[in-house]
DNA sequence: CAGAATTGGTGGGTTAAAGTGGTTTTTTGT
DNA sequence: ACAAAAAACCACTTTAACCCACCAATTCTG
């Protein structure tokens, strides 16, 4: 269970260091393998296990696509950006610069842990959205239920 | 299981080379032999391993006909446009001209791993598809159910 | 409390591999 | 037979993987 918002920065060859929190935790987890993709939505990158991602991939693909321009859309985002990648000696990750660009990463990001998964920001992103509060949807029943 | 985008550049008599994270799949998939061909809705190419596109063909092929103009047209687009290729001894291959002109490919593209099957972009159009959010139509059920 | 040691984070250099561009030879089609 | 295109070959540039070194901050210890 993953939790918690640390800066970070990327160096000018795309690599970052994970917190040492988080890493001794994705090390436990998935001996350090782990899968970094694209955020169906938003404009930052999603960092799951490897076990983790070996359940969600094979969701994502069976989506019937055919006749849908948006489950197409969410596979690219989702698969199409999939990119699987390990800790190197020091506990940092190499990302491609397709997925520096979809993010808009340059030196100063965020790392968040959300549960079973980790995001990765611009800091400025970051901060834009925990600013903004013009959400157009509703939460749904479930959540109403919370007590928090 | 194909995934991840890479951003590659064909030069000018046609030849692109696939990134060799995917070409290393393909090649122990099927022996680098490929079909590409092209998408029935959007602009792009598609890459099947041979052995899949023999799964894929008939049944495109059986589809009836007779009475719809879509169905005509998924088998212009898919089975029209079906060209094998083979991997060279630098791991490119050779795009007919009729496949470039269709997907509007110049020097910068996009090959994106989407489960069983690639895609090539124009690096331009990828990036509007992925920035897109005219979708007309909703996700599935199947999809709403996703914890990503 | 001061100094030493360790850990986490950062930056750079080297080597091997991947990607790219061009030239020549062979094939194909007219 | 000739022209055009594709295949094969070769050479160069760029990038990624690996290694090592340094700095800062925190912790441990005398």
């Amino acid at each position: 269970m993953y939790s918690g918002s640390h800066a970070i920065t990327m160096d000018a060859k795309g690599r970052l260091a994970i917190p040492s929190r988080i890493r001794d935790q994705l090390v436990a987890d998935c001996g350090g393998r782990i899968v970094v993709t694209a955020h169906h939505e938003e404009r930052c990158l999603l960092v799951y296990p490897e076990s983790q991602w070996q359940t969600l991939a094979p969701q994502v693909q069976a989506l019937p696509n055919i006749q849908s321009a948006s489950v197409r859309k969410l596979q690219r985002r989702l698969l199409g950006h999939a990119v699987p990648l390990e800790l190197d000696a020091n506990g940092r990750i190499l990302l491609p610069p397709t997925l520096r660009d979809f993010a808009g990463l340059d030196k100063d990001l965020i790392v968040a842990g959300l549960g079973h998964r980790l995001e990765i920001w611009n800091e400025a992103a970051w901060a834009a959205s925990n600013e903004d509060d013009s959400d157009s949807d509703e939460l749904p029943p479930a959540a109403l239920l919370l007590n928090i």
